[in-house]
RNA sequence: UGUCCCGUGGUGUAAUGGCAACACUGCAGAUUUUGAUUCUGCCUUUCUAGGUUCGAGUCCUAGCGGGACAACCA
């Protein structure tokens, strides 16, 4: 009990922090932009900051980063709520940054009346030229040197509306010539003469990024706010304006993003796969969106158990996707129950079954759980098995269907092949097979035993499903070294749609619910399903050795 | 030709100056009425060079390598 998982380096700042009497408890929060669904690289972060909370007694604040109403929509905003809370997390408080318009207002003004702000009426090609490079330092412009007065009547005049879209910028006035180039005089408030999602049009100025990120974790009251590791230059105006502007000294530190193989964590281009229609929406089940996961069937505890897994640190990273796999794996395995559906039907004829006879056999939903009971299964003449489990010529080591070779049918009996009908063209239409009455399974008495043990549906009961087999969404492994489109790098068989034989049972199966199909993965009954037709989307596949 | 961040098995993550470990992957074997699961074993690791120290993956310096930074995006 005693055992000591190691800390992160979060961890062991928030612990110090904390037997420092640096704060009573800590706040955290998660800070999406309602500008996309949420990915599995928010995932991580989600799962950090409210697992930090969560571990040390604290909370942890929802709040949309709403500061750009020309890319953000009330529906992003519903759907990472749902993500959120299907992921297993419950926000303190559901926040916006658009809440704090008027109190960011007033503190860009104090910022102006302490001489630290001036408008700006360049346009952003010439403010670009002016921030130099990093190698080069910036130089500052005459409306650098407008007084107080000025800048305070300005101010107000551009959120009275009288100006046009980008005819003036709100800066701080830093130092040009700063190594940071954030330091550079940053933009704090543009015009943009937009209809916002929650504030209507009540405002045409709007604060960038670094004017309400750090400004609306100090009105929190945020401890730790954590982000990744592209804001670390960031740090150091976050820090300025905090101190500057004299609020609540908030504190951010940064982690590496998560990357995975074979799939991308750019909004902007997942956004572009929606758009083109290149996948059937955000949750379409190859997406790495948590609703595509959802969809797809990745339980939320395996997603929050590789968060787990992978680890926090500042190193760049890019994760197997076979961790994720082997999580849901690992959850599936467990939770699903089993179920018998043939893929590829190949016609099995026991022919010494009498004809008509239909005997209901049972068989164990799972193994793996405690009460997992079993269904009863038809078993009659006409008989469906894989055709990949019959091979006419088989090798050494093949232990499934072969010219007068047994093999054991799950849950039933072993038969054995007596042989094989073919078409003109040679094609394999039919096996003609014995039962061995005595081998009934769980009454065995035959003695006999077989290696090979494979899956079947019994034919005049068969309900046809549609069966969605996804792979990885893109061919290369490491998406981050390409240099030409990444559409370049689709896979053409990320779906590959299958009519598939079931077992009656499987007919009454709900949207959402899960089930391993035995020997073929784990499968998770779709929403397009209907009544005529279910319909059922490979979450994964069983782990396949040699 | 800048500043900042980061370099530990194939991939991740630990080791907090004192025996380099855990997970995933891979390979081999055992069990198995799913070639699944489960179990066992094995392979493979501190970027380089100096320095400090009784002792360095850990501290210092330099080099090398990777990443970030020049949106009125977040």
């Amino acid at each position: 009990m005693t055992e000591e998982k190691s800390l992160n380096f979060i961890e062991e700042i928030i612990e110090a922090d904390l037997a420092a009497g640096n704060y009573p408890s800590i706040t955290t929060r998660f800070p999406p932009e309602p500008n996309g669904y949420l990915h599995l690289g928010h995932a991580k972060s989600i799962c950090l900051n409210f697992g930090l909370a969560l571990k040390y007694g604290g909370k942890t604040n929802l709040r949309f980063d709403d500061t750009n109403p020309v890319t953000e929509e009330v529906e992003f905003v519903e759907n990472i709520k749902q993500d959120v809370q299907w992921l297993g997390f419950q926000w303190a408080h559901e926040l916006y940054a658009s809440d704090y318009f008027s109190q960011l207002y007033e503190l860009a003004v104090k910022l102006i009346r302490k001489g630290l702000a001036y408008v700006d009426d360049s346009t952003s090609e010439e403010i670009a030229e002016q921030k130099g490079t990093p190698t080069a330092p910036g130089k500052p412009n005459p409306y650098r040197q407008r007084s107080v007065e000025e800048n305070l009547k300005l101010f107000a005049e551009m959120k009275a509306g009288r100006y046009l879209d980008g005819a003036k910028v709100l800066r701080a006035k830093i130092d040009m010539a700063h190594v940071n180039m954030l330091m550079r005089d940053p933009v704090l408030y543009r015009i943009k003469h937009a209809h916002h999602h929650r504030t209507g049009d009540a405002w045409c100025i709007y604060p960038m990024y670094d004017f309400a990120h750090g400004q609306s974790d100090s009105i929190e009251q945020i401890t730790h706010s954590i982000c990744t590791l592209e804001f670390v230059p960031h740090r150091e105006l976050y820090n300025w304006l905090i101190e500057n502007l004299e609020i609540y000294p908030s504190k951010q530190y940064e982690f590496a993003r998560l990357n995975m193989t074979y799939t991308l964590m750019s909004k902007r281009k997942l956004l572009q796969l929606v758009n083109e229609k290149v996948v059937n929406g955000w949750d379409d089940p190859r997406m790495p969106t948590l609703s595509g996961a959802r969809r797809r069937g990745y339980p939320p505890e395996s997603l929050r158990e590789f968060c787990d897994k992978i680890g926090v640190a500042k190193r760049d990273n890019l994760i197997d996707m076979g961790l994720l796999e082997f999580c849901v794996r690992e959850h599936l395995n467990k939770k699903a129950s089993r179920r018998m559906v043939v893929f590829d039907p190949l016609k099995v004829i026991i022919t010494n079954f009498p004809e008509g006879k239909t005997e209901m056999l049972p068989s164990e939903n799972n193994t793996e759980a405690e009460n997992g009971g079993t269904r009863q299964m038809p078993f009659s003449r006409e008989l469906w098995v894989e055709r990949e489990d019959f091979m006419e010529n088989p090798p050494k080591k093949y232990f499934r269907l072969s010219p007068g070779g047994m093999v054991r049918l799950k849950s039933a009996y072993i038969i054995r092949c007596e042989s094989v009908i073919k078409d003109a063209t040679g094609k394999v239409v039919e096996l003609h097979a014995t039962y061995v009455p005595e081998s009934k399974s769980g009454h065995d008495t035959s003695g006999l035993h077989v290696k090979g043990v494979i899956h079947w549906v019994s034919a005049p009961q068969a309900v046809p499903v549609e069966v969605r087999l996804y792979d990885r969404l893109f061919l290369t492994e490491d998406m981050s070294t390409i240099e030409d489109d990444f559409k370049n790098h689709l896979n053409p068989h990320s779906l590959n749609v299958v009519t598939a034989y079931a077992e009656p049972e499987l007919a009454k199966a709900k949207p959402g619910e899960q089930f391993q199909f035995l020997r073929m993965g784990y499968f998770c009954q779709d929403a397009d399903s209907t009544d005529r037709k279910p319909v059922f989307n490979r979450t994964v596949t069983l782990r396949e050795s040699k």
